[in-house]
RNA sequence: GGAAAGGUGGCAGAGUGGUCGAAUGCGCCGGACUCGAAAUCCGGUGUACGUUUAGGCGUACCGUGAGUUCGAAUCUCACCCUUUCCGCCA
């Protein structure tokens, strides 16, 4: 969430930059409510300090022994109005903070100012998608004749949105994954985790998946009434790992690299990507986290998103790199770079990766903070990009390695994890 | 799943209704002593929020929530979690 400090002194600047992402925030209401929580705040106060005052010379006066009875009747006095004040200020500071729960971040200075992808910007682009001599086919065409690929049985099992992998294919989506976290551990100084799938409410809310948007996550009720939370991305897990903590300033930065499943309801992407593997209730995704010092995050954003690229370049899958306009950026996100590879079958560059820089958005709502250099409290800087979304890296190669017999090259980065094997062939 | 014990500051650990935000020890920071270090001695050392030009002042927090009371770490209720033993189990 946004700093309180941040909007209490610079509301209109607030205000402009929300503007930016679509977002009006109106100055006036809020004013209203900072005014009527600063008056029913310091008059709280007020009472209780009156309150433990009296109530300590009742302590002293019953101590010596004396008559506190006059005491005992001022105080009583207090009583109805600090308890309709408390009530009072204890709704007010709710509705407060759900109001600012739901404030997004501010987008950072660089982010070009737009409405809808349509105006996010290209920064860079690398390789050259290959000319077919053939038709080419989409991922579900040659994953089906290699035998690998069965969506009509994922549908009987689960139903849409699932998918089914066998054999090679099976084996190439966990080498992706495999080599993914090699690279990242190996060649970028990330530490490897393997993080519980489920989740509380907590730490949905630390990163700011909750309250606003739950309708996009699946949910599995406990005996108690509450609730586990499915994860949609390894980001929830790891990064809360440093949720309500102190960290020492050696320890910075935390690299984290994390290979899990991700569940998404996908409620309002109806019709969207039905065909394929695209766009899944359950895809898997190797997930790089950064903890930083606030100040080293612009930097550390421009490596996470080159580490992501890494992958993509050993690959020698064509893609283009593409900076998120205001208006299309994740709820916390204040700056986000999108990798996207060249799908053949598509004719055009799809998302699979996504490099966010949160600044202290995350961190202030899940109290994670570090001691800084003069020993201060301060809070941390939270970032977190796919490296990459295995399932469409599965996709991308598919599509991009395929040959005109409906066999598919396996990549040469990939051939040590697949025994030997080096060309995907056709089922008869 | 059954039984028992227990959740207090960075850690250990006192505290069973009133100057308790909390003894003491360890750790950490500063200082003294020392050529330097160790030992010793002295002082300091939680978090969040509000308010204040500043120094400060105030509020809340002893697992969580509710309750009793003028006053709760301490009493009551509910819940959560941890540990140990037994059972079951990949």
């Amino acid at each position: 969430m946004l700093d309180v400090q941040l909007l209490r002194a610079r509301l209109d600047f607030v205000a402009e930059r929300l503007a930016t992402r679509g977002m009006t925030l109106d100055v006036t209401a809020f004013q209203a409510l900072e005014d009527e929580r600063k008056t029913r705040q310091t008059r709280t106060q007020e009472l209780q300090a009156r309150r433990n005052a009296l109530s300590k010379q009742v302590g002293q006066l019953k101590g010596k022994g004396e008559d506190a009875s006059a005491v005992l009747a001022e105080v009583a006095g207090i009583g109805d109005e600090l308890k309709a004040n408390e009530v009072a200020l204890a709704e007010l500071l709710e509705g407060f903070n759900a109001f600012i729960a739901g404030l997004p971040n501010l987008p950072h200075d660089s982010v070009p100012v737009g409405r809808s992808e349509e105006d996010n910007v290209e920064v860079s682009r690398w390789g050259t998608p290959a000319s077919f001599d053939f038709e080419v086919r989409d991922h579900v065409d040659i994953g089906t004749r290699l035998g690998g690929l069965d969506f009509e049985t994922a549908v009987k099992i689960s139903g849409a949105r699932f998918t089914l992998m066998k054999g090679g294919l099976a084996r190439l989506h966990r080498a992706l994954a495999q080599f993914m976290l090699n690279t990242h551990t190996d060649e970028h100084g990330y530490t490897e985790l393997y993080t519980p799938y489920m989740v509380n409410a907590a730490s949905m809310y630390g990163t700011g998946q909750l309250p606003k948007f739950e309708e996009e996550l699946f949910s599995v009720p406990k005996a108690d009434g509450s609730k586990f939370y499915l994860i949609p991305t390894a980001e929830v897990p790891v990064t809360n790992i440093v949720r309500d903590e102190i960290v020492p300033l050696d320890s910075l930065p935390l690299k984290f690299v994390c290979h899990t499943p991700c569940f998404r309801s996908e409620a309002g992407s109806y019709g969207k990507d039905t065909r394929g593997m695209i766009r899944q209730h359950q895809f898997d995704k190797v997930e790089l986290v950064r903890i930083e010092q606030p100040e080293k995050a612009w930097d550390a954003l421009e490596e996470l998103t080159g580490h992501a690229e890494a992958i993509l370049q050993k690959l020698e899958l064509p893609y283009r790199k593409i900076v998120l306009c205001t208006g299309d950026m994740g709820f916390g996100a204040a700056k986000t770079y999108d990798l996207e590879v060249w799908l053949p079958a598509q004719n055009t560059y799809r998302e699979i990766s996504s490099c966010s820089c949160f600044e202290s958005f995350q961190a202030r709502r899940m109290q994670a903070r570090f001691k800084n250099a003069q020993g201060k409290n301060e809070v941390l800087a939270t970032l977190n990009g796919s490296g990459l979304a295995v399932g469409r890296t599965l996709v991308a190669v598919l599509e991009n390695y395929q040959q005109a017999d409906g066999s598919v090259r396996v990549p040469a980065a990939l051939q040590a994890y697949m025994g030997g094997i080096t060309v995907l062939q056709p089922a008869n």
